[in-house]
DNA sequence: CATATGACGACAA
DNA sequence: ATTGTCGCCATAT
């Protein structure tokens, strides 16, 4: 079974998202960036939309540059991201998270351990 | 090929 | 702080 190249970007996606460390979060423009895919925030929303079963993509780290839940308050993805969230300590004041504060800033040697370029065949 | 649609983002009022 | 507009780009129809 030949891969995609949108399987590839995907799976280089959810890789990227799996490198957030617990009690951080990440927006989707900054994991479409660290995945190597420029302008590609809507990727990424893509990508977490199809996720696969029984996957271990920490999904609930990403949230949006503004720091709100992407989905609509109130709705059932809302409350479990949230509470998942809160979880790990992740404060949510006012329906949003301090970015400043929980954003999640990769290491230089973090990055090169993981160049985007070396994804091909995972 | 033309539009519509999104778990987005940046920016102007 | 809010809201609207436009850019972005893979998919769906």
């Amino acid at each position: 079974m030949m891969k995609t190249s949108t399987q590839k970007r995907n799976e280089r996606i959810w890789s990227t998202i799996r490198d957030i460390p617990p009690g951080c979060v990440a927006s989707y423009g900054q994991i479409a960036e660290i995945a190597g895919i420029r302008r590609g925030a809507r990727q990424v929303g893509y990508a977490l939309r199809h996720l696969p079963r029984g996957h271990d993509v920490p999904w609930f780290r990403v949230i949006t540059a503004s720091g709100k839940i992407a989905f609509e308050h109130g709705s059932d993805a809302f409350n479990e991201q949230a509470k998942r969230l809160m979880m790990e300590d992740v404060a949510i004041l006012k329906g949003r998270v301090d970015m400043k504060k929980y954003r999640w800033q990769p290491d230089l040697d973090e990055l090169l351990w993981k160049p985007s370029d070396a994804w091909d065949d995972e």
